[in-house]
DNA sequence: GAACTCACG
DNA sequence: ACGTACGTGAGTTCA
C-alpha cells in the first residue's frame, strides 16, 4: 500500500498568526477592491512551505465554527477578554476558504468544537489508519497530539519560521510526554484562553510537578509529597480549578465529525481557479511562481501581416482606429523600431516593416484629423512617428494616461501590466514576452505579432471602461483638456531638445579633474593613507575610527557621512571641508559633465523624456538626462548652465517662473483670509509670516534671520509640518519649532482647518485630490503603524498643494505653446522645471515674451489670490537675469 | 540591486 | 510612546 500522508492545518490559528506577522504592512496588502489580503498572503506562504515539505496525499484545514463551544459551556470565561478580531482580518476568512478550494484542500468546521478538536479527532483516526500526519498550528497546545506517526509543526516568528515537534522532541525539550502537556497546562493555566490554573503555579513549577507526579490526578492523590507549604495550600485551594482546566486544555479526540478520512484526498491546485484568485487578490508573487503558461489561457488571436502589396486591402473609411508602435527600449528618441500594429474594426494588421507607415495608405490614417486614434502612451507614439516623418493627430483614448489618472499607483509603463491592473488578462507584459536583461530578445514573428495584436485588443477593450471611470471621478476634463493635449506639448518640447555646448563642458571637465586630484592629495595627506573618498564606508572608517572624529549620526549600515553631518564638523576639522569640496566637485563632474555629455545626441542637443505618468502628485519628472535638477544653488555647479545655449545664433534663453506658487495654492484652497490678503497686497509673504509668528509690529521690523526662519516654517507647512521635522531641518529646538507652528496656526487659522479637513477627507474617501480632481490614493492613512499613518497624513496635506501647482503649470504650458503659434513666434518652449518654463527665442522676440509668457502663466487658472510670475533672459541658461 | 549621497523644485 | 519634513533622478560603492 502506498504511503498515506495527511496534512492537518489549524486554520484560525495560522490566519491569526499571518495577520499579526504582517500587521505593519496590513494597508499595503489590499487588492483593487480594497479588501485586505495580508493574512491570505501569509497563509498561502505557509501553505506552500508545508505542501512542499510534507508532499501530502490527504489534507484538511479546520476552522473554529463560532464563539460558543463545549468549553464555553463548561466555563463562562473561556477565551474571554480577548481583543475583538479586527475588521481587516474578519473579511479575509472567506477568501482563505476560497483560496483553499482553489488549492484543492478541503475545509471543515463543526458547531460547538474548536479547530483543535477537529484536528485531534482526525489525527487520532489517522494514527489508527497508518497515516503519517503533520499538524500545522500556531498554538503550542497541539503538541499534545504528537505520536509515533504524528508530528506537530508550530509556526513562530511570523508564519514562515516553523518548529517541528514529534514525541521525542517534546520529551527532549520539555521532559514530559505529549499527553502530559494537558496536565502541565491544567496547573499553569492559559492566559490567552483565559483560565488561570493554580494560583502561584507558572510554567516552571507546573513542569516540575508533572515530571514528579506524572498527572494532575496522581498529584492530588499524593499531595503530602509536595514540598513547600504555600504551594500545597494553593494546590488545595484551586483543586477544582485544576481539574476544570485539565478538561479545557484537553483536545477532544472523539468529536462527532461527519467526514471520512478517505474523503480528504489532496487534489492539488486547480490552476484556472487559482490564477483567477491570485489575480483577484493581486498576488503577483504567487502568480509569477506558478507553473502556468498564461498564453495557454488566452484566446488565440488573428492578425494579418501587412506588406507593400496588401496595403490596398485596408479599409479606411473608419472614423476610429487603434494603433501601437513597437520600440525596442524605453528611449523612444533613439531606440530601434520593432514594428507596428493597427486595428481597424475587428481586424488586426501588423508588420515589422516600419517603413510601410510612410506610405500614404497608413500615413494618411495617422495624420488624419478626422480619424480618432486609440493608443498606449501618446507622447511616445508621437515622438516615434515623428522620427518617421509622420505627425500623429487626434488621439481619443490613451490607455497609459487614463490609467495613471485613475490611480497614480498603477504607473507601470508596460501595456500588459496596465491592462492587468484593470482586470484585463488577455495579454502578457513585455518582460514576459521579450525576456529580461541579457535574455531579452524580440521573439519570432508569430509570438511578436500575437503580442502586438493583443495590445490592440487591450487598448480597445479597456477604452470605454476607463473613460467611464474617469467620468465617475470627474476626471474627464483633466484627461481630455489637460493631460492629453499636454502629451503633444511635451512631445514637441522633447523633440526640439536643448542645445548643449560640449566644448564648454570639456573645458570644465579638465579644470575640475585637476582640482579634484589636488583635493584628493590633501585628503590623503591628512588621513595619512590613500582610500576611496567616494566610498561612505571607507570614509567613515577613516574619519570616525582612524581619526576619531565625533559620531553625530549613524545610518543603518554604519556612520553617516551626509552633508549635514560633515558641515557640523567642517569648521573643526580641515579634512572634512576638503571632503565636502571633493564631493561637490565630483558630483558636478560625474553627473553633470560626464553624465550629461553621454546624453548629447548627434544634433548637439539633449532630448530629455518627461515622464508624464510617474509621480504621485501630478508633477512631471525628467530622465536621460534629468533636466530638472541642473545645479543652481552653488556658483560652482551653476556654471554647468553656461553649456545650455540657444540653438541659433543671436537667440536668447528666456525663463519665467512662478513665485511661491505652492503657498498661493495653499492660500487659495485653505481659504485663509489672512494669507490671501498678504498675497493680494503683494506683501513679502515670508516677512509677513515672520511678523506674525514673532509678534512684530511691522514687516519692516523683520530681520533677515527671522525672515529665514519664517520661510522655513512656510516650507514646513506645505510639506505637512511636524515640530520634529521643522527642528531637524532648521536647527532650532523642537520646543521652539512647536511654538512657531502653534503660533502659525493661530495666525492662519484656516490653514489649520484645511490641514485637519484634508486628513479627514483622506481617511473617509481613501484619497485626496487637486483643484482639477487629480487623485492620489492613500491607503496607509488608516494604518496602525504610526510611521506609515503619519507619512500618509503629511502626504494628504502636501499632495493637493504640490499637485494643484502642477495642474496650473501644465495648463500654462498648453496655452503657451498655442500662444507661440498664434502669435507666429519662432520662440520655442524647451523645458519645464516644476514652477518654471524655459524658452529659446530670437533677440527680437524677447520683448514680446516678457509680456506674453507671464500673462499666459498668471492667468492659467483663476485662484483666490493672484499668481505672480518673474522673467529672466540671457545668452545662456547661466547668464539669465 | 540596495544603500548612500546629492542635485533640483 | 511612537519618530519624520513633500516630490523627483542619477552616480558610486559594495554585498
Amino acid at each position: 500500500m502506498a504511503e498515506k500522508r495527511l496534512l492537518l492545518i489549524d486554520g484560525n490559528s495560522i490566519v491569526y498568526k499571518a495577520f499579526y506577522a504582517l500587521i505593519n504592512q496590513v494597508e499595503r496588502f489590499t487588492n483593487n477592491k480594497g479588501v485586505h489580503t495580508s493574512a491570505i498572503y501569509g497563509f498561502n506562504n505557509m501553505l506552500d512551505i508545508m505542501l512542499k515539505k510534507t508532499n501530502p496525499t490527504h489534507a484538511l484545514v479546520a476552522f473554529d465554527a463560532g464563539k460558543t463551544t463545549f468549553r464555553t459551556n463548561m466555563y463562562d470565561g473561556y477565551k474571554a477578554g480577548r481583543h475583538k478580531t479586527p475588521e481587516e482580518l474578519i473579511e479575509q476568512f472567506k477568501y482563505v476558504k476560497e483560496l483553499l478550494k482553489a488549492r484543492g484542500i478541503k475545509t471543515y468546521e463543526l458547531d460547538n468544537y474548536e479547530a483543535d478538536d477537529i484536528i485531534g479527532t482526525i489525527s487520532k483516526e489517522a494514527d489508527n489508519n497508518g497515516f503519517q500526519t503533520t499538524v500545522v498550528t500556531g498554538d503550542n497546545d497541539l503538541t499534545q497530539l504528537c505520536s509515533e506517526k504524528t508530528t506537530v509543526s508550530i509556526s513562530n516568528r511570523g508564519v514562515s519560521g516553523v518548529t517541528h515537534y514529534d514525541t521525542d522532541y517534546v520529551k527532549e525539550t520539555m521532559g514530559i510526554t505529549p499527553q502530559q502537556i494537558i496536565d502541565w497546562k491544567a496547573l499553569k493555566g492559559d492566559s490567552s484562553d483565559n483560565y488561570p490554573g493554580v494560583k502561584g503555579v507558572g510554567d516552571k513549577t507546573s513542569l516540575k510537578l508533572i515530571k514528579k507526579f506524572n498527572s494532575v490526578e496522581n498529584l492530588y492523590d499524593n499531595l503530602d509529597e509536595v514540598s513547600g507549604k504555600k504551594l500545597k495550600e494553593h494546590l488545595i485551594e484551586d483543586k477544582q480549578e485544576a481539574f476544570l482546566d485539565k478538561k479545557l486544555a484537553r483536545i477532544h479526540r472523539d468529536a462527532p465529525i461527519d467526514i471520512e478520512l478517505t474523503n480528504l484526498n489532496y487534489l492539488g491546485d486547480n490552476l484556472e481557479a487559482l490564477v483567477k484568485f491570485y489575480r483577484e487578490m493581486n498576488f503577483k508573487k504567487f502568480l509569477s511562481q506558478m507553473d502556468f503558461d498564461e498564453t495557454k489561457d488566452m484566446k488565440s488571436i488573428n492578425y494579418t501581416e501587412l506588406t507593400k502589396d496588401n496595403l490596398i486591402d485596408l479599409k479606411n473609411n473608419n472614423d476610429e482606429v487603434t494603433f501601437y508602435l513597437g520600440i525596442d527600449g524605453e528611449n523612444y528618441h533613439s531606440d530601434n523600431f520593432i514594428g507596428f500594429a493597427l486595428k481597424i474594426d475587428n481586424d488586426n494588421y501588423v508588420s515589422k516593416d516600419i517603413n510601410l507607415l510612410k506610405l500614404p495608405q497608413l500615413k494618411n490614417i495617422l495624420e488624419n484629423n478626422n480619424i480618432v486614434k486609440n493608443v498606449f502612451d501618446t507622447k511616445r507614439t508621437y515622438v516615434g512617428l515623428n522620427r518617421l516623418g509622420i505627425t500623429l493627430k487626434n488621439v481619443g483614448f490613451d490607455l497609459l494616461l487614463s490609467s495613471y489618472l485613475l490611480n497614480t499607483n498603477d504607473n507601470s509603463n508596460d501595456l500588459g501590466r496596465v491592462a492587468n491592473e484593470h482586470d484585463y488578462f488577455e495579454i502578457q507584459s513585455d518582460e514576459d514576452v521579450y525576456g529580461k536583461g541579457a535574455k531579452r530578445r524580440i521573439p519570432e514573428d508569430d509570438v511578436l505579432y500575437s503580442h502586438f495584436s493583443r495590445k490592440l485588443m487591450a487598448i480597445q477593450s479597456l477604452k470605454q471602461k476607463l473613460l467611464d471611470e474617469l467620468n465617475d471621478n470627474q476626471q474627464i476634463d483633466l484627461y481630455k483638456n489637460l493631460e492629453l493635449p499636454l502629451a503633444f506639448v511635451l512631445a514637441k518640447m522633447e523633440i526640439d531638445g536643448i542645445f548643449v555646448d560640449k566644448d564648454i563642458l570639456d573645458q570644465m571637465s579638465s579644470k575640475l579633474t585637476e582640482r579634484i586630484s589636488e583635493i584628493e592629495q590633501l585628503i590623503y595627506n591628512e588621513a595619512g593613507v590613500k582610500f576611496n573618498i567616494a566610498s561612505p564606508k571607507q570614509l567613515g572608517e577613516i574619519l570616525f575610527e582612524k581619526m576619531h572624529l565625533p559620531v553625530l549620526k549613524k545610518t543603518k549600515t554604519g556612520y553617516s557621512t551626509a552633508v549635514d553631518v560633515l558641515e557640523k564638523l567642517a569648521s573643526n576639522y580641515p579634512i572634512v571641508q576638503e571632503v565636502l569640496d571633493y564631493r561637490q566637485l565630483s558630483k558636478i563632474l560625474s553627473t553633470y559633465i560626464v553624465g550629461l555629455s553621454k546624453d548629447i545626441h548627434d544634433d548637439h542637443k539633449v532630448h530629455t523624456r518627461y515622464l508624464q505618468t510617474l509621480t504621485q502628485t501630478g508633477r512631471l519628472s525628467s530622465v536621460e538626462p534629468n533636466l530638472q535638477n541642473i545645479p543652481i544653488r552653488t556658483e560652482e555647479g551653476r556654471k554647468i548652465r553656461q553649456a545650455f545655449v540657444p540653438s541659433h545664433k543671436d537667440w536668447q534663453i528666456f525663463s519665467s517662473d512662478y513665485s511661491q506658487i505652492e503657498l498661493r495654492v495653499l492660500a487659495s484652497i485653505s481659504n485663509d483670509k489672512n494669507m490671501q490678503d498678504e498675497f493680494i497686497n503683494n506683501d513679502d509673504i515670508h516677512a509677513s509670516t515672520a511678523r506674525r509668528i514673532f509678534d512684530l509690529k511691522d514687516n519692516s521690523d523683520v530681520t533677515p534671520e527671522l525672515r529665514r526662519q519664517a520661510k522655513a516654517v512656510n516650507f514646513g507647512i506645505v510639506y505637512g509640518i511636524s515640530d520634529f521635522g521643522l527642528a531637524n531641518n532648521t536647527g532650532i529646538s523642537r520646543k521652539d519649532a512647536k511654538q512657531f507652528i502653534e503660533k502659525y496656526f493661530a495666525e492662519y487659522p484656516d490653514v489649520k482647518n484645511y490641514m485637519d479637513d484634508i486628513v479627514g477627507k483622506a481617511k473617509n474617501n481613501g484619497y485626496v485630490e487637486t483643484i482639477l480632481h487629480r487623485r492620489r490614493y492613500l491607503p496607509e492613512i488608516n494604518s496602525r503603524n504610526f510611521h506609515q499613518r503619519s507619512f500618509a497624513a503629511r502626504t494628504a496635506m502636501n499632495s493637493p498643494i504640490q499637485g494643484s501647482a502642477a495642474d496650473i503649470i501644465k495648463i500654462a504650458m498648453i496655452k503657451m505653446q498655442k500662444a507661440l503659434k498664434d502669435n507666429n513666434l519662432k520662440a520655442k518652449m524647451l523645458l519645464q522645471v516644476h514652477d518654471e518654463l524655459i524658452f529659446e527665442a530670437p533677440n527680437d522676440e524677447i520683448k514680446i515674451l516678457e509680456k506674453l509668457v507671464p500673462k499666459v502663466m498668471d492667468s492659467a487658472l483663476k485662484l483666490k489670490v493672484p499668481l505672480k510670475v518673474k522673467s529672466h533672459y540671457g545668452k545662456n541658461w547661466y547668464n539669465i537675469k
